[in-house]
DNA sequence: ATAATATATCGACAGATGTCAATGTATTTA
DNA sequence: TAAATACATTGACATCTGTCGATATATTAT
């Protein structure tokens, strides 16, 4: 029968806490834009500045093709963390306050052990 | 020589705050473990206990196999969010404080929008 | 109109990831 | 000791992802 049993007088989890599918995939698509570390740090980058930012600069501080950059840049868009705009030539990118929330919502979790 | 140019009148990012590499893989994989449905479901099914869950429940709630249900938990337990512990047969998962943060860091951005 | 330029998109490819069936490991029971 | 059981690990496979070179698109300058 392989009946698959339980440990001595346990166990009845609570239910989750629902959350509509839209949420959920909303979340994951969070978590999936800052789970790379070129990512992550353009995040950086332009969080820390006080406007938007030309490609021109982002492309200039990484080590990676311009395609490629511009490739992070659209996930991190699509994901709602960034802004895009455009003048003329030049595209620009600046966070959105959802984008600073998730930032920080991750590396806050360093701060409260270790610093830098 | 198709130098490239700049936006007129602009631009000198400010440098990023340094973040060491260690800190930067560690936001990284923390937002890998975060980065599939089924994994946050788990977190979220853990972090409304009161107390540890045996796997066998966890494997029940999932419409996964056993041995793929064991693999997320691991992922979730090297990425410090989940913390595993064992009796007799039994193997039991409870969230890391760290976890709650990590999970809320991101849920809590749509509660600032649509509630569900 | 033509040339030059900044950025986006496409196509290809290697490596990572999610999944399961099969098997291994450790523990309890008979 | 032998059988049963819960969970972990392994191996295989299809899909997803990061990356780049090549090309397309849009805008500005000549």
């Amino acid at each position: 029968m392989a009946a698959r049993l339980k440990p001595a007088g346990c166990c009845t989890p609570k239910a989750i806490k629902p959350m509509s599918r839209r949420n959920l995939e909303k979340v994951v698509s969070v978590a999936k834009a800052l789970s790379d570390p070129n990512r992550v740090e353009m995040m950086r980058m332009l969080a820390g500045q006080e406007g938007p930012l030309c490609a021109c600069d982002i492309i200039e501080h990484f080590d990676l093709s311009q395609p490629t950059v511009s490739h992070h840049l659209k996930i991190l868009k699509e994901a709602g963390l960034l802004r895009g705009s455009r003048n003329g030539l030049w595209a620009f990118y600046e966070v959105e306050p959802e984008g600073i929330g998730a930032l920080e919502g991750l590396t806050g979790l360093l701060d409260k052990r270790a610093a830098t």
